[in-house]
DNA sequence: GCAACGTTTCGATCACGATCGAAATGTTCA
DNA sequence: TGAACATTTCGATCGTGATCGAAACGTTGC
């Protein structure tokens, strides 16, 4: 009888800390992070941090990877990030009531990495103009890249054809905690989102997972994309 | 600060109790339950039960419904019960090493219902024979129905055709936590699996959201869909 | 209105896990 | 080899939340 509840219930614990929340969301963006820098997020000494990160790791949260003397802490998997994007969905649905009109971090809210690609206002947007161009027909649960839209990427480069080589999915709704609507995942979303760093489009903000839109990048989303943001 | 990553916890928490944990699990058929059998479920006093529930309709995970002098309680949305069937299928991709080989119940394991559609090794069956006469795509992040999908499915009179009426999508996969690989969902799961309740070729058990296989749907899964279990 | 029943509220107890100081471990570099 | 640094282990403390008994509440049916 204890079974697949009692599995749940393990692993909803160890969500459960604010600490070990405060890592697993900064470590959201797919980067590794070390045991100092994991401490200083989670607000608590190192090691409290470290007994965190252990029992982390121990469930398979995350993995460990040894550089000199300090560990890189990172998401073991793509599906946990996934799944913790899905949770802070349901998070964000909670009580109107008991909820504060969503005083949600602005930068964050405004553009940021959710593991591979874009969120927030940007991400929406960015989905958003490439579906008004017929580039993407994208809903809560299933997104296809039109032959437009494969071409339309091409031309920056990404190559977005269907291919048996990849084994990732290339195109697929991710539901957006902070916008409550899709934005665009997958492989086709991790390439923009490349595409935009190597562009000097957005930075990354030294800490979190925020982006900064810079004034080259808010011009070219418009101007190349139709972005209205 | 105090921003999404705490809303996280806090979700969490409301799932990491033992007792929570059974009631969610038990709700995820889509049901909805007394407040007297949840505290049966959850192996804990009615006072304590109340407790819980009072928790988890509070955070929107759970709606009630008075019916006369009893309560009814079920999930507030098909998303709550997606994320749950997310985090299970995580739970059960945990450590290798102190996961003794997967001691889940035999009954769930063999055929459920998950939320509305068919898991378990007969879910997953069911998608394998379908995408192997060429009438369903599925991989672990999309699905789709093919013509002659569309067309078969129908010879049993479901109407599966992509329309604007419906809010939901068509096809889905959904990841399979006891069989670790997709099984289908969406509109089309939701239409076979009422087929097969229909028919009687399944039946829901008294408790737990698992459901016997008849002689006849054995036969029927086999001979009609090619089902191999 | 009263009795029966399901459910919730209140109050007190108890256990588990988060926390940090102190000290040990392990790695790099000189 | 020894010093410097990041990290972990150990041990003790402390706070929060789960629990249940007792009692109140609210609905139904007579």
């Amino acid at each position: 009888m204890p079974t697949i509840a009692r599995e749940l219930a393990d692993l909803a614990a160890l969500i459960a800390d604010p600490g070990r929340a405060l890592i697993l969301s900064r470590l959201m963006d797919g980067r590794a992070q070390t045991a100092g820098e994991l401490a200083l997020v989670a607000g608590v000494t190192p090691q409290t941090a470290s007994w965190h990160l252990g029992r982390l790791v121990q469930h398979a949260l995350l993995k460990v990877e040894r550089r000199g003397p300090r560990r890189l802490y990172r998401l073991a998997t793509p599906l946990v990030a996934q799944i913790l994007e899905g949770m802070m969905t349901v998070a964000v649905t909670g009580p109107p009531s008991s909820r504060p009109p969503a005083r949600i971090d602005a930068a964050m809210r405004r553009a940021r990495t959710c593991y591979d690609h874009l969120a927030g206002e940007l991400g929406v947007a960015l989905a958003d103009a490439l579906r008004e161009r017929d580039y993407l027909v994208l809903d809560q649960e299933v997104g296809e890249l039109t032959e437009a839209g494969t071409a339309f990427l091409g031309s920056f480069g990404l190559d977005l054809h269907p291919s048996a080589r990849h084994r990732r999915v290339l195109c697929r709704p991710c539901l957006d905690w902070s916008e409550r609507r899709p934005h665009l995942a997958g492989r086709a979303g991790a390439a923009l989102a490349e595409l935009a760093f190597q562009r000097d489009w957005i930075r990354r903000r030294p800490q979190g997972r925020s982006v900064e839109i810079t004034d080259a990048g808010l011009d070219a989303f418009r101007s190349l994309f139709g972005v209205r943001i």
